[in-house]
DNA sequence: TTGATTAACGCAACTAAGTTGCATTAAATT
DNA sequence: AATTTAATGCAACTTAGTTGCGTTAATCAA
């Protein structure tokens, strides 16, 4: 089940993503957020926002799992088959809008794809 | 540096990929290899092979690093560019063999990317 | 064949991301 | 204000992967 309670710890992670397409690991949001939160609070929270179709995750590098709000989905239905971009120098990650065709196998059912592309933003590109 | 010298674990692991583009994480190896082995033995070898360009990695589901032989690199040239494709149901993991085209934006250098296709596999379809 | 060199190894201890159980706190409802 | 229970904090845990260090064994020269 998803979100039932306004919580300060919810409002604070909506906060620290925003409107941007920028995308956060749990370590980052710890980080960002003012008041005293628990990892673990994170963690369930994530989940939950999740479930409720307000953030996406996927895998970065690293090894590490990474949130990023939602613009097209809802519980019901979660729609995010675009890549995503992780600079190697500076560490940002984020969304990027356009979606990619990919021609699968016929003998493999793709229900899920994720594209990670790295290399250097526009900020450290030299 | 890669391998120098001919070991057990090393012809083992080599044993272990064989020449399919199956995928093992060091844990599928390790169950995998007759002889005992210890893990840090296995993540060490799969580094220098890696180095050498004998095998390649890549982030699989849950966080979870995968490594499969390369076909086409040396120590001096890697090139795979290749998607994979993990299996939700039987959890195989392999390298497929068609090229994504990517078009990405102008202003980011993309010097890499990671695809990975999700969903069921020939087997396990029904 | 033997001895020297050092890559490869095993082990224990560690790091880092993420999870679980449980008691406590605080939203929401009455 | 009292009740209900979602959300929280904390400690302990799990799992993937790494590091330091002393030991073993592959390679090569004497
Ligand atoms: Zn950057
Ligand atoms: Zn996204
Ligand atoms: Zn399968
Ligand atoms: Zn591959």
């Amino acid at each position: 089940m998803g979100v039932q309670r306004k919580t300060k710890t919810g409002e604070q992670i909506l906060a620290a993503f925003g409107d941007s397409k920028e995308a956060l690991s749990a370590k980052m949001l710890l980080s960002r957020i003012e008041q005293r939160v628990n990892k673990t609070t994170v963690y369930r929270m994530l989940d939950k926002l999740e479930d409720d179709g307000v953030v996406h995750s996927f895998s970065g590098d690293g090894n590490v799992k990474y949130y990023a709000r939602c613009h097209a989905c809802s519980d019901t239905m979660h729609l995010h088959s675009h890549p995503h971009f992780q600079c190697v120098s500076c560490d940002k990650v984020r969304c990027l809008d356009f979606e990619v065709p990919l021609t699968t196998p016929l003998n493999l059912q793709v229900t899920e794809s994720q594209i990670l592309l790295k290399g250097h933003c526009e900020h450290c590109s030299s």
